[in-house]
DNA sequence: ATGAAAGCGCTAACAC
DNA sequence: GTGTTAGCGCTTTCAT
């Protein structure tokens, strides 16, 4: 026996006039006499009246929602969240409310979560791809989709990403420039866009004479292991490269269990935080997530509104940020 | 002229079949022949149809949109992050979808979201409160609210929060034993509830002698203005005890400009990324957001499905990490 | 086992 | 200015 929600019949019921005038009154409508505004508005308080969302959408014209979808790798993960904040402010600053979805890298989930959400009638998505394939996402769905971070393979919609390598090319000279010669480089899955444009950088800076390298790390652990590995093998780099944050974390534990870390130096791809308050601070290229959100959240509202130019490539700059483990 | 997505009624005239089988279909109801099944399936593939959620609650009897809204301080925040990634994770396994909101600590938002979400029919709502006046927050927005982190003024839902007194307590002690007896109290707003119940644990480990306290703090920069403050005073404490990650933060920046860092103890309530790193490596009392947050969306999807007992206050155990700091 | 009709809460189109 | 009618896409109820 919960009591039910009171609908516009009630209010119209109490207020003494038709749903419709309820209805004008409750979407703002201009066309109403104030003594019967003023009983609607009283009927809606008493009755503690509350419109119902999803009825008003179904039979709007505009059939829109004003609910976007955001499927990032992992919300808890401090690039994602800082993202994911971004595009929340963009979207609470025009009433859009916002889904939210980990991915894990997952191409199933992906797949699940972007069909569920096209289900709810989400306006659109904001995606970082795991590489999987997406075949035509938006015109499965329906929605304008924008992607961000990466780059995927089959592009459909605009993508929103750092400029990936330069931002490393940048790094590595900079080791270059304090003369390193032999410089390591430990990067993530190559499935990825991110990962194979820093690496593309990597060799860019380095020309002919790359250093070693690792690929396909993502765990803190892994990264740990192969960086005390390549720091123990003949010729060892005097210098390293990590292309993303859990990779850099595990270089740092690597270079301080080998007592290292003041002598072999570091340049991480991806700020954290804290990172100025290792020992030593640890020399960063610096991505900027909350203007990624941004920046994707407004293509993404460009593409609700109806534009319809071809998709656009948009690159977020990166920042180095010497601290000083690029410096040694 | 945008191709309109297609309905019930287009998948039932291409299969030849009437509309109640299609959705006898979708809905998977065993009560189907195969061969009407297969047609069916066949028109949904060939038209690329996709049920319409909304449409489809709105006359449902069970009337649940399987959303639910998680409102939290700033979702990119370390703590709320993983709290929400931990609700998100439970959620998933329950095919149940997440709104989410990032509050600032403004009532007035708060406000406007859980009013927003009630519109949208979310099932329930998981918020960290921000202190402000929720009057029948329940009654007023129709779905169940468990509350997290903080337990707000006007009970009048379930909340999950840390062991706040005697994790501070806990914490406090540790530094007596180390032979502390001036201990500095660097704490949050008094307006919520977990600065009140840390202090008041500071208080009860201390006794009728405790250390110098600034309040109300809650970004880095006034910590650490304050805890220089603190250590330039005459009669220093020789150990500080902090309330929440940013003073945390805020309170090392302190002693590293003081040069006090060795000399100084800490001891901060909530563990932060890379705590471990820095030097000394930082003691903590570590909260366990991923389990609130997992606490708070089982008590929801309990209430959600009709669990009527009366509020319940859960509290999640905190654990002293003792990592250096707070053992000088 | 299948279908026809009614209606969820609301807005659009068109009266009055 | 205000009310009436129809119907959004779907599930229900009830008939066949």
């Amino acid at each position: 026996m919960t009591p039910q929600r009171p609908t516009m019949n009630d209010v119209a019921r109490t207020a003494g006039v038709s749903l419709k005038t309820v209805s004008r009154v409750v979407n703002g409508e201009a066309t109403v006499a104030p003594d019967l505004v003023a009983k609607v508005r009283a009927a809606v308080e008493s009755l503690d009246y509350r419109p119902h969302l999803g009825a008003s959408m179904l039979r709007r014209n505009d059939r829109r929602t004003r609910t976007i979808g955001v499927l990032l790798d992992d919300v808890s993960h401090p690039f994602s969240a800082a993202l994911h904040r971004a595009v929340e402010d963009q979207a609470r600053a025009r009433g859009i409310h916002v889904l939210t979805g980990s991915l894990d890298q997952d191409p199933v989930r992906e797949q699940a979560l972007a069909t569920a959400f096209a289900e709810r009638q989400t306006d659109g998505l904001i995606l970082a791809p795991t590489g999987g394939d997406l075949g035509h996402l938006e015109a499965h769905t329906g929605m304008p989709v924008v992607f961000v971070d990466r780059i995927p393979a089959g592009v459909t919609g605009d993508s929103v990403v750092s400029t990936n390598v330069s931002g490393a090319a940048g790094a590595v000279r900079h080791l270059v420039a304090q003369g390193h010669r032999r410089i390591g480089y430990l990067g993530g899955r190559r499935l990825l866009s991110t990962a194979r444009e820093r690496h593309r950088g990597y060799l860019r800076a380095l020309g002919s004479h790359p250093g070693p390298a690792v690929h396909d790390l993502h765990d803190p652990t892994a990264a740990e292991r192969a960086a005390i590995a390549m720091l123990r093998a003949p010729d060892p780099p005097t210098a390293l490269f990590t292309t993303q944050s859990m990779v850099t974390t595990g270089a740092i534990r690597a270079l301080r269990r080998l007592g290292r870390e003041r002598s072999v130096a570091l340049i991480g791809f991806d700020d954290f935080p804290l990172a100025d308050l290792l020992d030593p601070p640890v020399t960063v290229v610096a991505q900027d997530p909350s203007r990624m959100g941004r920046t994707a959240a407004t293509a993404l509202f460009e593409r609700i509104d109806g534009y319809d130019g071809p998709p656009r490539e948009i690159r977020i700059p990166t920042t180095l940020i010497p601290r000083g483990s690029g410096e040694l």
